[in-house]
DNA sequence: GTCTATAGATCGATAGAC
DNA sequence: GTCTATCGATCTATAGAC
């Protein structure tokens, strides 16, 4: 098994229980590997597993969906570039996203100030963009938290409706009002 | 200590922590009882505590917000009084709504039907509700799922960002949508 | 109704054989 | 690089004094 399919057992795990939640028997488990080979491949344990994983999903998200934002295309186009960046960033098995899972308890402790500092640079590279779609700065700062906000908020009642075609349908209606407005 | 202030504190622990991350220990600690006081108030030990705060959070859901959507005033004026009702509930320290703390891992394998069959539920009423306001059956039950993924999106949001006061501004914007749209 | 003390299971983490 | 065996800490849950 290579690097790549160990890391996405493991963080199915996360996903599911969330930090706290995956245990290192059930990271063991999923993996098919034993605790022991765990550690040799992350020394650091659990908190090494977790800072590798929610690196990971950082760097694909900002490559697959705010990569777009940093292009010449005009804004509006980057804007949709930017959520089918995003849908596709949820396609590996990411349900409620990794970030989320890792927003809660002692998982935020440790890796917080990373995930805020990304998260605020991402709000700010998102609010620019629709600025430059011609809104006013304050007005462009509530349109990237809107479109935040239902993006992960989508995500979510994906999971609690059981419904994995609710979060395709919202990001055509997201695209569609994103063009209009 | 009465049983809502006890209640109050227990369900904070949940909501930091999610449920499998809301050990005894902490409860305790939080709470101020032992651990044993803890088994005296609730003799099915952390299921039945978190059944107990999750039973409670729903009723309340209900109760401020969706309780709205049942009455018999204009189907927006509803629907305006829901997101208001909404906004209330997350007032008294629910930032990321238990529910949604909830929806990962053993949690939702022991309360999950529940909140699965009263979430379709409210679902449902949400989109009857926009179908009243004269959108066609497709169209509402989309309206729906929109505005329910906006209201956990910001939440969530509020806590990524660091910022209460971005879920304020988000309920006033989605006010100010539903009156005009 | 709350406490201390503790049982038995599971946790994160390590040692050492292969 | 993976395994079994095991450590001390922590977990859920209980027993019994007050």
């Amino acid at each position: 098994m290579d690097q790549a399919q160990l890391l996405s057992r493991l963080q199915l795990v996360f996903q599911e229980h969330g930090y706290e939640g995956a245990t290192l028997s059930k990271l063991a488990a999923h993996s098919g590997l034993g605790k022991a080979s765990l550690y040799h491949h992350f020394p650091g344990g659990k908190a090494e597993i977790g800072a590798t994983l929610l690196s990971g999903a950082i760097e694909r998200l900002e490559k697959l969906a705010f990569a777009a934002l940093r292009q010449n295309a005009n804004p509006r186009q980057r804007l949709t570039e930017f959520v089918d960046g995003f849908a596709t960033y949820t396609e590996d098995g990411a349900s409620p996203c990794l970030i989320a899972a890792f927003s809660q308890g002692s998982a935020w402790v440790a890796h917080g100030d990373a995930v805020a500092e990304q998260f605020q640079s991402w709000r700010a590279l998102l609010a620019a963009t629709f600025q430059e779609a011609g809104y006013k700065p304050r007005r462009a700062r509530r349109e990237a938290d809107a479109l935040l906000g239902v993006l992960y908020g989508q995500l979510l009642l994906a999971k609690l409706s059981d419904d994995p075609g609710a979060f395709r349908r919202s990001i055509k209606r997201l695209k569609k009002s994103l063009l209009a407005g």
